[in-house]
DNA sequence: CGATTTACTTCGCCTATTGAAGTACCTTTG
DNA sequence: CAAAGGTACTTCAATAGGCGAAGTAAATCG
């Protein structure tokens, strides 16, 4: 009953979490004939305001470079599900927009996919949800609170050959 | 806050934790010359009992083909981190077993959520360690509940230990 | 204006992943 | 026991994801 044992419970929920949605994710993605990167990149410009963002910011979003994103862009605009405006503030930038078709996709997908799970969520009792949702964002909050500086997580001497890749 | 805004509010605060800890996990695996997946084959094999068991057991662990864990294992075998040994007890089986290198890789680098979420977690209070160990089984046993497929939400009572995957 | 920085794209290369086909081995059954 | 069928794994070919480095175009700095 020591401490050790309730950190192995969490930390063995949380692996039974990120399987889970892993597994779920890539039904889903197929389900829409997309990968499920393409599916994440879609999801991620409709989430933004004015579903328009930049290459860099889907690539920072998504923690790839920006040479996979472009690679990405080049598939879902050939099946028109987003598309490419050069930016008139800066023409440098390109906006990637999503298209109505784009929408649908993503619309209709998610709703698929997280169903169980959003209508296991709903019916809770009121007090269950606000607990998870508090302990949901502890969670998070605890996971990526450095991860705002994304370069140097290897610190110190933990691992024996610290292979500076790069 | 309306019921909606809470079902959001627990998918976003899913959602940094997967992102969270997929990031995390490509910078560690990294770390050790290893891609993601190459780390995770490792892991696994070094969780198992007897650190031995067989592509198929992988494969269904990990949600993907067998196919695919053959790959991982002949890049592993290559670095002699894992090796193969035919089963005795059924020759069609193939039993991998981690190698002495690759359990001082697995031991030299931190679990994916370890390092960051471990300390965190042992700073709690008691109460919200078990506030937050209730709310991920709770979630996990609402995502991971595929294969119980027909059954209808989970009534409020019985979250014990639901059933081992696949 | 030239030099530097920024935003993307292109290129070459490697890994992940899969379905389908192939091989070796068990198990069943007539 | 031998054919038939199933299981466990590998091989193959093809597609996708992903990266670093080099290239291009545009903004910005000095």
């Amino acid at each position: 009953m020591s401490i050790p044992d309730r950190t192995d419970a969490s930390l063995i929920a949380l692996r039974r979490i990120l399987r889970a949605t892993e597994i779920y994710a890539r039904d889903l993605a197929q389900s829409a004939e997309l990968t499920p990167s393409q599916l994440r990149l879609l999801q991620v410009v409709s989430g933004t305001p004015g579903c328009s963002t930049t290459p860099t910011a889907i690539s920072m979003q998504m923690g790839v470079s920006q040479a996979t994103i472009t690679a990405l862009i080049d598939k879902l605009a050939k099946r028109d599900l987003v598309r490419r405006q050069q930016s008139q503030t800066d023409r440098r930038q390109t906006n990637v927009t999503i298209t109505a078709e784009g929408n649908a996709v993503v619309d209709n997908i998610p709703d698929a996919l997280q169903q169980r799970y959003v209508n296991a969520f709903k019916a809770l009792e009121d007090w269950e949800q606000a607990q998870i949702i508090a302990s949901l964002e502890r969670v998070a909050a605890m996971l990526d609170a450095q991860e705002i500086d994304a370069s140097p997580i290897l610190t110190a001497g933990d691992i024996s050959h610290s292979a500076k890749v790069r």
